[in-house]
RNA sequence: GCCUGCGUGGUGAAAUUGGUAUACACGCUUGACUCAAAAUCAAGUGACAUUUUGUCAUAUCGGUUCAAGUCCGAUCGCAGGCACCA
C-alpha cells in the first residue's frame, strides 16, 4: 500500500499555498456556485454522511474548475440553537467555547478530507460579525410589517421548555428532543410567512428542485380552493362562516362542527342552556392534544351546543350546532359544515350522535359509510341531475356569490412562522419594550446585540428566556425617549442564521453592508445546492421565503435564491441509521487513518445511487483502497510510446464520466475507471497519456493520490491546474460492432459487422449464421425488423 | 387513510431510456507464488439440464409490441413524507 498519510498531507498543503480554491468576486470568468449544506458542529464530531455530500459536491466543484469556472464553494458553520447550548450545559462550559471546539474537530476532519472548500470565506452563525446582520434583517422585517408579536396557542416542547414553529413541531413531536408537544398560550414574535403561501408555490417553477423536493414542499404548503359560507344564528345577528372545499354538498349539511376554542362560544354564552358542559369539554380538549394525537385511532367526541341553531342558507331548514375537536381553529374559520352523507369524519360523528344524514350524491350505499365519489346530483335544488362535481361547485360557487351568502376562497395549511426561541444560544430579537413608545427597534449603529457573558444560562422553568433573568442586560433605555426600557428576551430560532448564509458567503468579511451590491450581482444564485431530504419543509422554505422578502423590498436581485436543489441519500449500518445507542457508528477520522482519504471518497461514491440510502460495507471500501493501490502499480510500467493504446475506450470513458459527474452518477463514473483500468493491465505496458488520462478523470473523485501519481511521473502540470479532458464524439465509436441476431425476440446468434452496413446486407448475414438457420429451417419469415448500428430480429412462424 | 418513491444474483448495484438482463465491485470456489499466512496474480461464479447447446429467470398476474427490468392495468411487499386540513 502506498503511503497515503504522507502524500494526503502534502497535497492539501499544496491547495493551501498556492489558494487553489480561492474564488475571487468579480472576476472575468463566467462564476459558478456550488453549495453543501453547512453543518452542525455537533460533540459527535463528523458523521460518514457527511463526507458522502461533500466529496459529491467537492468532485462537481473540482471539475466546473477544470472546465474554467470560477467556482465559489464555501463552507460555515450553523452553530446557534439547543443542541450546542445542551451540549454546553452538560459539559459546564460556555456555549460559546464549546462551539468552537467543535468547529475546531469538524474543520480538521474536514481538511483530512482533502475538501476542494474556500476557507478563506468560512464564518460560523455565531460570530457577532455575522448575527448582527441577521439582526439587521430581522429589523427589516419588522419595519416592512412583516414581524409581529401576538399571543397564541404555540406549540411548546416542555422538555426544551420553548415554543416552537410549527415546521419544527411536525407530527406534534418536538424535533430536537422527540418529547410530545403541547399547546400554550404565549405572546411570540411571528414572521409573515402565510403572505408568501402562494408566492412559495408559484417560485417553484423558476428552480430545478428534484420532483422530490418540489412535491414535499408543495405539500407543506397545503393549497385548497374552496369557498367561505355564511350560516346565520337564528334568533340573532350573528353567523358561523365555514369553510368547505365542497359547496356542491351544501343541502347535504345536517351540523355544524366549530372548535372548541371558537370565539362564538363566549360571544354567544348568554344563550347557551350547557355552558358548563362545553366549559369542562373545552378543558379535556386543551389537556387531550397532549397525549391524544400519538394514538393510533381518535374516537370523535363533542358535546351539542344547546340553545343555539343555525340555518342552512340554501334550504333554510334549521340545523344543530356542535363543538368537536376534530375541528381545528388553526385552519379555515375553525367551524365546519358537515355533511355526513359524504365526509367520512363527518359520517363517522353523526353515527356516534344518531345525527340525521341527507344523501345528495347517488352511487354509493350511505347505510355503510359516506359515499366519496362522483354521481347525479340529487335532493341539491339549483344542482339536481348535475353529473360533474366540477361544474356544481362552480354554478354552487355563482349562486352563493350572488345572493351574498359566500364566495370562492383560497386556503393553505402553511402558517405564519413562530420565530421567538425562549433559549439562551440564539440571536437576540433587537428590540427594546419602552412603556411610552412600545416597541422600538434597536438603531443600526447599536448592533449586534450581543448575548451576554454569563454564568447561568440553563433555561427556565416558568418559559421565559434565560435571559430575562439577567437585569443588567435587560434594563435599558429607550433609543427613542431615552425614558426606561426593556429589552427583548427571547432569542431566535436556530433556522434564521441559515435562511441567509449562501447570501453571506459571496461577501463574507463586509462590515457596511450583510452583502455588497456587486457581490451579490457576480454571484447571483446558487447554482447546485445538496442538502438533506429532512429540510425540506423548513430550511428550504425558510430560506426561500427569507430571500424573497428580501428581493421584494429590493435587497437581492433575484427572487428565487436556488437554481438547482438535490438531496443525497443516508449511509446506513446494516439497514439501520448509525447511532451512538445501536453502536455501529463508522467515524471518518478511522476509516482516514486506516485507508487513506482518497479511499474513503471513491468508495462513498462507488457506493450507490447518490440520491438513495446505502449500507456501509467495510468489504467494499477494501475494494475501492484495492483500486486506488492497483493505479499505484501500474505507474511502474509505463513505455516510452506516445497517445492512447486503446484510444476508442478513453474517449468513451471520457465521455462517460463526464456525463455522469454532471448528473450526479458517481457510481457508475467510478466503474467507467475500473474498466479503463482492467484494460491496462491486460496490456504488457501502457503510455504516459494512457496513465494521465486515467487519473485525471479519477481527480475530482480521488484528488491526493491522483496529483501525486502525475507529480512523480512528470506527466505534465498539476490536474487541478490543467483543462478538464475533453473528448471526441468520431471516437467514442469502433467501427465494427457485435449484430444481435434475434429469432422471435430470442439471441440465435452474434456476427461483427461495419457500424455502416446496409440493412439489407445485416438481414443477409443474419440469415446465413448457422445457429440462426436451425430455428429458421422449416419455418416460414413473417418479418426481419433491422435496427442499424444494433440488431436483426427475424420474425417466423 | 392520502401522497411520493422503490422491488433485478449470496451482497452493493448496472442496463445506451423499448433493443444482448446481471456491467463494475464485494463475497465465495479452485489454482499459482510461499515453509506458512497475508498481500498479489490467474480461472470460475443467476438457476436448471442431456453443458460448444438449450430452457427458465428482473416481486406476482395480465396487457401493448417484432422486441418489456423499462410502457399500461391489477395485486402483494418495503421505505419515506403528510395526516381529524373540512
Amino acid at each position: 500500500m502506498y503511503d497515503f498519510k504522507k502524500i494526503e498531507k502534502k497535497w492539501q498543503n499544496y491547495w493551501e499555498e498556492k489558494e487553489t480554491f480561492k474564488a475571487i468576486t468579480g472576476l472575468d470568468k463566467e462564476k459558478y456556485y456550488v453549495l453543501v449544506e453547512f453543518p452542525y458542529p455537533s460533540g459527535a464530531g463528523l458523521h460518514v454522511g457527511h463526507v458522502r455530500s461533500y466529496t459529491a459536491l467537492d468532485a462537481v466543484a473540482r471539475m466546473k474548475r477544470m472546465n474554467g469556472y470560477n467556482v465559489l464553494f464555501p463552507m460555515g458553520w450553523d452553530a446557534f440553537g439547543a443542541p450546542a447550548e445542551q451540549y454546553a450545559i452538560k459539559n459546564h462550559i460556555h456555549p460559546k467555547e464549546a462551539v468552537k471546539e467543535n468547529i475546531k474537530t469538524f474543520k480538521k476532519q474536514i481538511m483530512d478530507l482533502g475538501i476542494s472548500f474556500d476557507w478563506s470565506r468560512e464564518f460560523s452563525t455565531t460570530d457577532p460579525e455575522y448575527y448582527k446582520w441577521t439582526q439587521w434583517q430581522f429589523l427589516e422585517f419588522y419595519k416592512h410589517g412583516m414581524a409581529y408579536k401576538d399571543k397564541k396557542n404555540i406549540n411548546w416542547c416542555p422538555t426544551c421548555k420553548t415554543g416552537l414553529s410549527n415546521e419544527d413541531a411536525a407530527g406534534g413531536i418536538c424535533d430536537r428532543c422527540k418529547s410530545k408537544v403541547v399547546q400554550k398560550e404565549k405572546e411570540q414574535w411571528l414572521l409573515r410567512m402565510s403572505d408568501y403561501a402562494e408566492d412559495l408555490i408559484v417560485g417553484l417553477k423558476d428552480t430545478k428542485f428534484a420532483d422530490r423536493v418540489k412535491l414535499g414542499q408543495i405539500n407543506w404548503i397545503g393549497k385548497s380552493t374552496g369557498a367561505e359560507v355564511d350560516f346565520k344564528i337564528a334568533g340573532t345577528k350573528k353567523k358561523l362562516t365555514v369553510y368547505t372545499t365542497r359547496p356542491d354538498t351544501l343541502y347535504g349539511v345536517t351540523f355544524m362542527a366549530i372548535a372548541p376554542e371558537h370565539p362564538i362560544l363566549e360571544e354567544l354564552k348568554d344563550r347557551i342552556k350547557n355552558m358548563d358542559e362545553i366549559k369542562k369539554y373545552q378543558e379535556e380538549a386543551k389537556t387531550k392534544s397532549e397525549f391524544e394525537r400519538t394514538e393510533l385511532v381518535k374516537e370523535k367526541t363533542g358535546v351539542k351546543v344547546e340553545g343555539l341553531e343555525a340555518i342552512n342558507p340554501l334550504n333554510k331548514e334549521k340545523i344543530q350546532i356542535w363543538v368537536a375537536d376534530y375541528v381545528m381553529m388553526g385552519y379555515g374559520t375553525g367551524a365546519i359544515m358537515a355533511v355526513p352523507a359524504h365526509d367520512n369524519r363527518d359520517y363517522e360523528f353523526a353515527k356516534k350522535f344518531g345525527i340525521n344524514i341527507i344523501e345528495v350524491i347517488s352511487g354509493g350505499d350511505i347505510s355503510k359509510e359516506a359515499y366519496i365519489g362522483d354521481g347525479p346530483y340529487i335532493n341539491s335544488g339549483i344542482l339536481n341531475k348535475l353529473t360533474s362535481k366540477e361544474e356544481a361547485i362552480s354554478r354552487m360557487l355563482d349562486f352563493l356569490e350572488e345572493n351574498k351568502i359566500g364566495h370562492a376562497k383560497t386556503n393553505y395549511r402553511l402558517q405564519d412562522w413562530i420565530f421567538s426561541r425562549q433559549r439562551f444560544w440564539g440571536e437576540p430579537i433587537p428590540l427594546i419594550h419602552c412603556e411610552k413608545c412600545g416597541w422600538v427597534p434597536v438603531p443600526e449603529e447599536d448592533l449586534p446585540v450581543l448575548l451576554p457573558d454569563v454564568a447561568n444560562y440553563e433555561p427556565t422553568e416558568d418559559g421565559e428566556s434565560p435571559l430575562a433573568n439577567i437585569e443588567e442586560w435587560v434594563n435599558c433605555t429607550c433609543p427613542k425617549c431615552g425614558g426606561h426600557a426593556r429589552r427583548e428576551t427571547d432569542t431566535m430560532p436556530n433556522w434564521a442564521g441559515s435562511s441567509w448564509y449562501f447570501l453571506r458567503y459571496m461577501d463574507p468579511h463586509n462590515d457596511k453592508e450583510f452583502v455588497s451590491k456587486e457581490a451579490l450581482d457576480y454571484w447571483g444564485k446558487v447554482d447546485w445546492y445538496n442538502g438533506g431530504m429532512e429540510h425540506t419543509a423548513r430550511h428550504l422554505l425558510y430560506a426561500r421565503f427569507w430571500n424573497q422578502f428580501l428581493y421584494n423590498i429590493g435587497l437581492v436581485p433575484n427572487k428565487e435564491p436556488i437554481d438547482v436543489r438535490v438531496s443525497h441519500g443516508m449511509i446506513l449500518a446494516g439497514g439501520e441509521k448509525m447511532s451512538k445507542s445501536k453502536g455501529n457508528v463508522i467515524n471518518p477520522d478511522d476509516i482516514v487513518n486506516e485507508y487513506g482519504a482518497d479511499a474513503l471518497r471513491t468508495y462513498e461514491m462507488f457506493i450507490g445511487d447518490y440520491e438513495k440510502d446505502a449500507s456501509w460495507s467495510t468489504n467494499g471500501l477494501k475494494g475501492c483502497s484495492k483500486f486506488l493501490d492497483r493505479i499505484w502499480r501500474i505507474k511502474d510500467n509505463l513505455n516510452d510510446k506516445e497517445g492512447y493504446t486503446n484510444e476508442i475506450l478513453v474517449h468513451q470513458t471520457i465521455k462517460k464520466v463526464t456525463n455522469d459527474l454532471d448528473s450526479m452518477k458517481y457510481n457508475t463514473a467510478v466503474s467507467a475507471l475500473m474498466i479503463l483500468l482492467n484494460e491496462y493491465e491486460k496490456c504488457p505496458n501502457i503510455t504516459r497519456d494512457d496513465l494521465r488520462i486515467l487519473i485525471h478523470l479519477l481527480n475530482p473523485i480521488a484528488p491526493h493520490i491522483t496529483e501525486e501519481i502525475n507529480d512523480i511521473c512528470n506527466l505534465g502540470a498539476p490536474l487541478c491546474e490543467s483543462p478538464w479532458p475533453v473528448y471526441d464524439e468520431k471516437k467514442t465509436v469502433n467501427e465494427n460492432f457485435e449484430m444481435v441476431i434475434q429469432v422471435n425476440g430470442k439471441v440465435r446468434g452474434k456476427e461483427v459487422v461495419n457500424i455502416n452496413a446496409s440493412k439489407e446486407f445485416m438481414q443477409e448475414t443474419a440469415l446465413a449464421n448457422e445457429n440462426v438457420k436451425k430455428f429458421v429451417r422449416g419455418k416460414k419469415i413473417i418479418n426481419v425488423v433491422v435496427i442499424p448500428r444494433r440488431l436483426v430480429n427475424i420474425v417466423v412462424r
